[in-house]
RNA sequence: GGGCUUGUAGCUUAGUCGGUAGAGCGACAGACUCUUAAUCUGUAGGUCAGGGGUUCGAGUCCCUUCAGGCCCGCCA
């Protein structure tokens, strides 16, 4: 929309967070000519560079001068002196600048219009203070930018944890193990890349938007296309796609892929989250499993050096290669009971004084086990542990399993008592393809609205032929979360989903979405 | 959807039994040429999240709205 141009700016809207002093410094500073935000400035080194470089010198500046920028993080003024810590991506460093070493009037400039959380360009020397601090000794510096919002508290910082996720630029800007956070995060995304481009894995991206939703059970977010004149969703995953692909010829593919399910919000579901989806083909859940394993233990050692991690107190060992067990053996072992020996009533029975919850309603005992998992046996998988060997019911995009009949072959990876991944031997046959999905659509008949969408282009592609397929996806927030011992998925996602504030003025309401059919 | 819980100055926070809202940092004015959470002196800064109620009197007690957090349900 065109903004409504108001011809007196107001710097006291109650949405700006500008605080006045630095406003009247503003002005003060243009007043004596300076330039408040120049296009460029030269650095020659880095501050990490400098500490690198100049880590021998002595009481006596370095005869080297060198040029840096960064933030002003703390200001300590001796009067015709100053120390500052200077901060840029690479680390900190003091400053220290004399009136007497600065070119004629640059000592007032910076004494009446530079301060904390101003960008500044110098040109200084090394040395060491006596104390030992590394610091440059200060012959020239250049507003680079300023800064018209003052920083938070310089010791306690920003712990404001609505107010960290919210203005997430603040959070970066002072609080480092958030920056490390999102380092790792990124560290992370390379490495997958790395990894599976090496592996002769291409990586595609297939569509956000889509006419027909699939590839999971979830409610999706809805959408419309103007000139399509048509409704789209916004992807729950991009499993039917990738598949396509190898339909047509890519044997090994995927895709970082950001999902989007319009569920509720906790620790570890975000609206929108990222997943990197692998399709191999001639390869079954088994290698799919050995896929998994080798990538995610070795991003493991590469972000962290080594296999163990830390995480809501418990010592998790990522060393391959992981446990792995039926989900029927789970839940005898792990959950105690054999729900095989048990009549389906007194199964019934039992679950309900162990808490299953929705077991009145199973028709089998196939049917009652993921039940008794998702009870029993889910928190209870602190180390990597695959689960095999999944009821056919919940899996319509699963391939039966090669020796029990009623399942499909299937794994998913639980750490910290959550899932990680979730992977199968892809169903490739048509006719059985098409079957499951008339079974989902009867669900949803019923009312199911998380049942998947039929989708005949992709029955269609199978009837083309694909080769035996193994597929996986795996969790990226979840998987940065345990890298970083977070245990809030919104301290791992930049920005994570908020409600809407409501100091500013009342947005047209939205509507609430045509999702139900 | 349910339970518990938090919201006080820019930030971090104290506030007892209901009795004039305090501090540190930051800001402002001043002193100080090796400090590093610099130090010292002084000043300003508050719709106690919003609304309503009880009371002589509410940051404090009650109701309600908003936003956040934790847990449960849901998300297989």
């Amino acid at each position: 929309m065109i903004g409504r141009s108001t011809s007196i700016m107001s710097y006291d809207n109650p949405a700006l967070q500008f605080d006045e002093q630095r406003l009247a410094k503003r002005n003060l500073l243009q007043e004596q000519g300076v330039t408040l935000y120049p296009p460029s400035f030269h650095r020659s080194h880095t501050i990490a560079g400098i500490r690198t470089e100049f880590d021998s010198v002595t009481h006596d500046p370095s005869p080297q001068q060198v040029a840096t920028a960064g933030r002003i993080y703390i200001v300590r003024d001796h009067g015709k002196t100053f120390f500052c810590d200077l901060g840029d991506e690479s680390g900190r460093i003091q400053l220290y600048i004399r009136k007497d070493s600065l070119p004629d009037g640059k000592f007032a400039i910076f004494k009446s219009g530079v301060e904390r959380g101003d960008i500044i360009g110098v040109k200084g020397r090394a040395f060491r203070t006596k104390v030992g601090e590394i610091t440059l000794w200060v012959d020239d510096f250049e507003l680079l930018t300023k800064a018209l919002c003052s920083l938070p508290e310089k010791f306690h910082g920003l712990t404001n944890l609505e107010k960290r996720y919210r203005q997430r630029y603040l959070d970066l800007i002072v609080n480092e193990e958030s920056r490390e956070t999102f380092r790792t995060r990124s560290r992370i995304l390379s490495q997958l890349r790395n990894n599976l481009t090496a592996r002769d894995f291409l990586e595609f991206e297939t569509p956000t938007l889509q006419p027909i939703y699939g590839g999971a059970n979830a409610r999706p977010f809805t959408t419309y296309h103007n000139y399509l004149e048509q409704k789209l969703y916004m992807r729950i995953a991009p499993e039917l796609y990738l598949k396509r692909l190898v339909v047509g010829g890519f044997e090994k593919v995927f895709e970082l892929a950001k999902n989007f399910r319009n569920e509720d919000i906790d620790t570890s579901h975000n609206p929108e989250f990222s997943m990197v989806e692998i399709y191999q083909a001639y390869a079954d859940y088994k290698d799919m499993m050995r896929l998994t394993e080798e990538i995610i233990s070795g991003i493991i050692r590469e972000v962290t050096g080594g296999y163990e991690v830390t995480y809501e107190g418990n010592t998790i060992d990522f060393t391959p290669p992981w446990n792995s067990m039926p989900m029927e053996e789970a839940v005898k072992t792990i959950g105690g009971i054999d729900i095989f020996t048990y009549p389906l009533e007194a199964l019934k029975e039992k679950g309900k004084t162990l808490g299953v919850e929705g077991v009145e309603g199973v028709r089998s005992h196939r049917e009652a086990l993921p039940l008794f998992f998702e009870t029993l046996v889910e928190e209870k998988l602190i180390q990597p542990t695959f689960i095999l060997d999944f009821p056919i019911e919940n899996s319509p995009l699963a391939k039966v399993h090669r020796e029990k009949e009623g399942f499909v072959e299937r794994f998913e990876l639980f750490i910290a008592g959550m899932e990680l991944a979730n992977g199968f031997s892809e169903l490739n046959d048509p006719i059985d393809q098409l079957e499951r999905f008339e079974a989902q659509e009867e669900k949803r008949r019923l009312g199911d609205e998380e049942a998947q969408m039929h989708d005949y282009d992709f029955v269609n592609a199978l009837g083309y032929g694909m080769p035996p397929t193994g597929g996986v996806g795996i969790g990226i927030d979840r998987l940065v979360m345990l890298s970083t011992s977070n245990t809030s998925i919104k301290e791992v996602i930049l920005f994570p989903s908020m409600r809407r504030e409501s100091t500013t003025e009342e947005e047209e309401e939205v509507a609430p979405g045509e999702d139900n059919q």
